[in-house]
DNA sequence: CTCATTGCGTAAGGTGTCGAACAGACAAAC
DNA sequence: GTTTGTCTGTTCGACACCTTACGCAATGAG
C-alpha cells in the first residue's frame, strides 16, 4: 500500500500544463489574489478567458454552496477554509464523503456537462473564494482544454478520496477518524483552533454527538487536542497522526498527485 | 432526494453523442460481439480508432485486473460479469467501494492520464470483456473527444456510486447492506443464481464471515433469497429491494444518468 | 442582573457487530 | 468407500457504539 500512490505523480502528462504555468500571483475580476491551485496552475491563456467572471465571495460558515438536488448555479474555486460533501437520508442523518480546500472545486458535475448534483455541499469552516456561472464554465471549456483536463483530474482524485472515506467508515473506529478529520481539516484551514463544535462533527462522522465527545475527550486526556466551547484546539499534531488512521496518510498522498 | 438525480440526465452535452451513435452490432478484433455500453455510445469514426485494438479476453472468478499500487496496462471494458473495486488496509482487511459491470470500465486513471491506481479491481462474478493497452488508450484519447467526455463523465458518476457506499457503510446495517449487495450484482449478471461464498461477500461488506451468514440467514428465513453451498439464489426480488436500504435506488438512478 | 440558548460532559441501558471457536454438510480427489 | 478441503450454520463472550436523558457551563439578549 505504501508505495501504491506515490508513483502516481509518474503520469506523462503532467508537465502539459506546467510549462504554460504562470509565476505572478492571479488576481480575481476585483483584483484579489486567488489562492485556488487549480485557478493557479492553468495556463494564462485559459486563464484570461475566466479571469473578468471570477465574482469573489465570502463564504461564512454553514453556507451551502450547493444543495443536494438543486440546479447548480456556479462552481466554487476555494482560497481559504474548508467545504464538506455531504450524504444526507431521508432519516435525516449525513455523512461526510470528501473535503474540499483550496486544492480543489465545488461543483464537480459541471466538468463534465452535468448541471445537479445528488450531494450537498456546506462550509465547515468559513473562507473565501472566488465563483463562476455554470453557463460560463461551460462555454469555457470548450475551448480551455487544460483547465477541462485538470478539473477531469481532480475529479478522479477526489473520487480516490471518496472510497478512502468509505473504507474508513466501514473498518476504523470513531476516535481513529476523529483524529483523522481534524488532522485534515487543519491541511486546509492552516490554524491550530478550529472552529467546530462536536455536534457539527457528529454530522461529518456519521455519529452521535455523544460520541463524538466521548472520542474528543479521550484525545485531550491524552494531551492531543483541547476541546473548549465551540471549538477544538490541536496541541500534538505528531501525536495526533499517531492516533488516526492509515487512511490520513493515505489521502494525503492523493493530495500530492492533484497539486501536481 | 427522489428528484435529486433524475433530473442529471437534462444535460446539454448528452445528445452531442447519441447522434452519431451505431445502431447495429459492435465487435472486437476477433469479430466478437461487443456489449459494454461505453463502447456501444461512442461514435463510428471514434470506435474504428479502437476496434483493432480491442483484445477479447475471458475473465473468470477473482481474476484480478488491477492490483493497487501496480501499473495499469490495460484497461477492461466489461461485456459480462462484475468486478469490485476494493480498498485493502494494511492490516489485510478490505471493503468494496465499486461495482464495475458492462455499464462502466476498469481503469479509470487512465481517464485522465494517470497510470496507477490506488486500489484493486478484481472480477467478483465470472464473464467476459475486451481490453485496450494503456499506451493505446492514451493515444486515442488526444482525438477521441466523445469517448473522452463518456469516460470523464463515467468517473464521475462511479465517484458518486462510491460516495453513497461510504454513506451506506457507516449509516446501514449489515442486513440491508447485503441486500443491496445482492440486489447490485443481479443487476449486472442478470442471473438468480450468484455464485458467491459468503467468505467473500464478507470481504465486499467490510465485515467478518459469521455477520454475513447470519445477515444472509434472516434474508433466507424471510423466503428472499436460498443460500447454497457457494451460491446465494435471490428468490423474492421485490421483496429483497423492500429489505435493502435507499442506498441501492441512489446507485440505480446514477446509473440511468451513465447509461444516458 | 435574569433569562433563554447553545454546547459540552456524563451516565445507563440496549443493540449491533466482532472474534474465535466448533460442528456439520457438501464436493472433489484418492 | 475414505479422506481432505471448503463452505455454511451456530454459539457465546466481548466490545464499540447508539439512544436517551439529565446536569452544567458558557454565551448572548433583554
Amino acid at each position: 500500500m505504501s508505495e501504491a500512490c506515490e508513483s502516481l505523480q509518474g503520469s506523462g502528462v503532467e508537465g502539459k500544463s506546467r510549462g504554460k504555468e504562470r509565476s505572478g500571483t492571479r488576481t480575481d475580476s476585483a483584483g484579489r489574489a486567488v489562492q485556488n491551485s487549480i485557478l493557479r496552475s492553468i495556463p494564462d491563456t485559459e486563464y484570461n478567458l475566466l479571469r473578468k467572471h471570477l465574482e469573489p465571495i465570502d463564504l461564512p460558515q454553514r453556507h451551502i454552496l450547493h444543495e443536494a438536488g438543486a440546479k447548480l448555479e456556479f462552481a466554487y474555486f476555494l482560497n481559504d477554509g474548508m467545504a464538506s460533501v455531504v450524504v444526507l437520508t431521508s432519516d435525516g442523518r449525513s455523512v461526510e464523503v470528501a473535503i474540499i480546500g483550496r486544492e480543489g472545486i465545488a461543483g464537480t458535475p459541471l466538468a463534465v456537462g452535468l448541471s445537479r448534483g445528488p450531494h450537498r455541499v456546506v462550509m465547515q469552516i468559513a473562507g473565501s473564494g472566488v465563483r463562476v456561472k455554470s453557463a460560463v464554465l461551460r462555454e469555457t471549456l470548450q475551448s480551455a482544454a487544460d483547465l477541462g483536463l485538470i478539473w477531469n483530474r481532480y475529479v478522479l482524485i477526489q473520487g480516490l478520496q471518496v472510497a478512502q472515506i468509505a473504507a474508513c467508515n466501514r473498518l476504523h473506529e470513531i476516535e481513529k477518524r476523529l483524529a483523522r478529520w481534524l488532522l485534515m481539516c487543519q491541511d486546509r484551514v492552516g490554524t491550530e483552533i478550529l472552529l467546530v463544535t462536536h455536534e457539527f462533527l457528529a454530522q461529518m462522522l456519521g455519529t452521535g454527538r455523544p460520541s463524538v465527545t466521548l472520542a474528543a475527550g479521550i484525545l485531550q486526556r491524552g494531551g492531543l487536542i483541547e476541546n473548549l466551547r465551540g471549538s477544538v484546539t490541536i496541541l500534538d499534531r505528531p501525536g495526533l497522526e499517531a492516533a488516526s488512521c492509515e487512511c490520513y496518510f493515505a489521502m494525503q498522498r492523493f493530495g500530492a498527485v492533484s497539486n501536481g
